[in-house]
RNA sequence: GGUCCGGUAGUUCAGUUGGUUAGAAUGCCAGCCUGUCACGCUGGAGGUCGUCAGUUCGAGCCUGAUCCGGAUCGCCA
């Protein structure tokens, strides 16, 4: 028997005073004051208080002291002013007098409480995700995401956007990331893969003549996880036909404003600024810069290549940089013991030290003050444009090391320094990518994007005689240093195709196995064609201020790729393994 | 695979130089209480200090190994 509700615990408000209301929800609190016990019945859009008196019915009231915190329960009862008023809650103003109550099921003690401020262990958390999902916050994270795709639906419907499914078991790429493999029984001895994203088959949807595709979809990638980054994940995925990167750009720029209208009723400028990645780098260290602060690095390389320090002069030799960031009054906040544990923290990024300068109204001192005269450091600040009080902190090495050393940096800092405001959203494009970027490990060249990304138009010959100079048709959607999406013009001509595969050194046969489908549907008419992807749940994080996807996904895996409730991935059963042909090694 | 941080009551944490019966808050249980809303008051239960080994007269604390969690680097076209 359940009863049937007439108001969500959230909705009631004085001008329901007098009604009679049916509320089913979980008990959220009771407080028995003796003859008088008040219940907090809660459920995903808020709390009302329920009242039991003695005077009503002693059967009823017996039945109320018994209920506990996460008992679900069905009241009928009627609405009634508050003696006193809680202006902290949304339903403060009135209460529910209860003549009736069932309890529909009870609950043990919970092992987390269900409060949005608590303090909980993360993995506490996620094996009682069901718990954990009666926060108001969680649901409210869950609703927002619907609101979002549901937007994102109705946006590019109306943009003339097909909706098309693409199969989730396809071919295993090597290319890229690690892929989740699944065994095929009818194959014996071959294996699907989980998709990395839909790229091929969206391209090939264009080749199919559906102009407009878009797709909200799961991917996969078996990668280490991070606090933005899950096994399995979800695409905002389009591609659009006979565009060219102006018109990628400015759809997903209707979308944003559109995103950020709707969803968090801020008005954003479009266009939205664009970045070359050369100038990003070089500014920011970073290919995906948070524009909300400065601290912008300084190229030192000119200053000090003739200096008597010769950290920095081997470093240019050996082709690398030095640069710097100034920390606008930064110079009293970073003791020495301070900036010894940012020293620590950019080894892991593989500098091997670091220069910090401090100017005062007395000149500058430093943790190189012998190796140079007092002028040359006054240059030096000069250089970064450092004014007293300042920090500067400098890094000598290979560019690779010193982008990702003061990338990190300038971003920790501000975060110490309380610099990063969540309620700031700069959107910027980064534009002009590499088409290529050096694997020091396999010691090849390798697509920066990925290999169907075409080379911008004025180099689109250096792709036969000097490839690695291209730069590529290609776009991240940056938001506040997270890299929401990107995509790219795609190549669409298979003698363009196939020079692109063998600029990344891919044998005839090679690319017959792994793209031949491609190469192959590109003989048949293939229309001009890009697009891009978005992380959906980094875009729900960002928007919902949240620091982590998991906060945002339903039931996410923990960082070694578990799922905490079911305990997936679990073991099978040797005939299972069997019928796929599977032996597991001892 | 590397580095760092953590693991003590159901939960969040404290625990001094290695020294009596390991504490607090909250939650839980019982009693009292008619206007609470973090209700209040009184009382009570609740611990393999992640695990194993070692040092020691004595280990929550020191050492080693190991397991688990998180952050991060590598990795993530």
């Amino acid at each position: 028997m359940v009863y049937k509700r007439t108001h969500m615990c959230g909705q009631l408000r004085s001008d329901n005073i007098g009604e009679n209301v049916v509320l089913n929800g979980w008990i959220q609190k009771r407080r028995n004051l003796g003859g008088l016990i008040f219940c907090d019945v809660r459920d995903k859009t808020g709390i009302t208080q329920v009242v039991f008196n003695d005077e009503t019915s002693e059967e009823l009231f017996a039945l109320a002291d018994t209920l506990r915190s996460e008992y679900v329960v069905g009241v009928k009862g009627k609405v009634i002013e508050r003696e006193s008023k809680n202006p902290d809650m949304e339903t403060g103003d009135i209460e529910v007098i209860a003549d009736d109550l069932v309890v529909y099921s009870k609950s043990e003690t919970p092992p987390i409480y269900i409060k949005d401020d608590d303090n909980v262990d993360d993995n506490l958390r996620l094996k009682y995700r069901y718990l954990d999902l009666r926060k108001k916050k969680m649901q409210d994270n869950l609703s927002f995401r619907a609101a979002l795709t549901t937007l994102a639906r109705n946006y590019y419907a109306e943009q003339g956007f097909t909706e098309v499914e693409t199969p989730m078991l396809i071919k295993s790429t090597p290319e890229g990331a690690r892929d989740y493999l699944v065994p095929s029984r009818i194959n014996l001895g071959r294996f699907y893969a989980l998709p990395q994203s839909p790229q091929t088959f969206k391209q090939l949807l264009m080749v199919g003549g559906t102009d407009r595709y878009f797709q909200i979809v799961k991917c996969f990638r078996d990668e280490d996880l991070r606090a933005d980054r899950q096994p399995e994940f979800t695409q905002i995925d389009l591609e659009m036909s006979f565009v060219d990167v102006d018109d990628v750009i400015e759809i997903q720029e209707g979308f944003l404003k559109r995103v950020m209208k709707e969803m968090k009723g801020i008005e954003i400028e479009t266009p939205f600024p664009r970045m070359t990645w050369e100038e990003a780098m070089n500014r920011y260290g970073s290919d995906k810069p948070d524009t909300r602060f400065g601290f912008e690095l300084c190229d030192l390389t000119g200053l000090v290549k003739d200096c008597s320090f010769k950290v920095f002069t081997d470093a240019v030799s050996a082709g690398g940089s030095v640069r710097g960031i100034c920390i606008t009054g930064g110079a009293d906040q970073y003791t020495r013991k301070k900036i010894d544990k940012l020293t620590d923290a950019v080894k892991s990024y593989g500098a091997k030290g670091m220069v910090w300068m401090k100017k005062t109204q007395d000149g500058v001192s430093s943790s190189v003050n012998k190796f140079f005269s007092p002028e040359q450091l006054s240059e030096l600040a000069d250089a970064m444009d450092a004014k007293a009080g300042d920090l500067m902190l400098i890094i000598s090495d290979t560019n690779k090391v010193v982008f990702d050393s003061l990338g990190f940096l300038r971003r920790h800092i501000a975060g110490e320094m309380g610099l990063l405001d969540d309620n700031q959203f700069n959107f910027l494009w980064v534009v002009d990518f590499p088409l290529f970027e050096y694997d020091e490990k396999e010691d090849r060249w390798s697509a920066m994007h990925h290999p169907f990304t075409s080379p911008k138009e004025e180099h689109a010959q250096l792709l036969k005689t000097d490839p690695h100079k291209c730069l590529a048709n290609a776009y991240d959607i940056v938001l506040n240093g997270v890299e929401l999406g990107g995509g790219s013009i795609r190549i669409h001509d298979q003698e363009m195709q196939e020079d692109m595969f063998k600029a990344l050194n891919m044998t005839q046969e090679d690319i017959d196995e792994k793209f031949g489908f491609l190469v192959e549907a590109f003989k048949y008419g293939a229309p001009p064609h890009g697009g891009l992807a978005y992380g959906l749940d980094r875009l729900v994080m960002l928007l919902t201020g949240e620091k982590s996807i998991r906060e945002v996904i339903a039931f996410p895996k923990n960082q070694n790729a578990q799922c905490m409730v079911s305990e997936a991935p679990g073991l099978v059963d040797e005939t299972q393994l069997e019928e796929l042909g599977i032996e597991l090694r001892k």
